[in-house]
DNA sequence: TGAACAGTTCGAATATTCTTGAACTATTGT
DNA sequence: ACAATAGTTCAAGAATATTCGAACTGTTCA
């Protein structure tokens, strides 16, 4: 249950629902993303880290950079969380 | 985009994932919910309110009780609010 | 009419989340 | 080794959301 609700916590904000945009479907660097988004890199690191958790993106390390892309369960993950009714 | 985030926000919690589970599909006067839920009557009522408010739900007086049911858009709101590569 | 009941609304207290600024780690290039 | 860069983490304050208790509206039934 704890799982569903910090799927739906992650989703719930815009820079979080402008990020997932971003990687849909494509895999993007941490500086890309700071490019287009106008906010803190630390502002960005926190919600990246909220999408992290969630187990809706994933980040590898390349270099100085960081590629985040959905994981592959992201779409599984979030049908399962979805009540009954709204499938 | 403010519809988009109100309807995650919406879901983002045990309690009003409950309530949309026991809406699906059936229709469920509050003091139904009320008996199966322990909250306090009035918690309740700011649960559902906010699903209102999202436009997921929606209640119709039955004298003294009102019916709560999942919207007809409920499923097509929620569909429309995913970011395209959760779909 | 008036008492009991179902549900909602309000204001204040509490808890959670978001934002900011500064310090930190790790990598690159000189 | 050193300076510059990309990104993260931390502590604090600000903004939101949730909870609690009490008061309120409207319906039923005697």
């Amino acid at each position: 249950m704890e799982t569903r609700v910090a799927i739906f916590k992650a989703l719930a904000d815009p820079a979080r629902l402008d990020i997932l945009e971003m990687l849909s479907p494509e895999i993007r660097c941490n500086c890309h993303l700071q490019d287009q988004m106008d906010l803190a890199p630390n502002l960005l690191s926190y919600h990246l880290k909220i999408l992290r958790e969630a187990g809706l993106i994933v980040g590898t390390k390349r270099g100085r950079w960081v590629d985040y892309a959905l994981t592959s369960q992201a779409k599984d993950l979030l049908a399962s969380a979805l009540p009954e009714g709204l499938q």
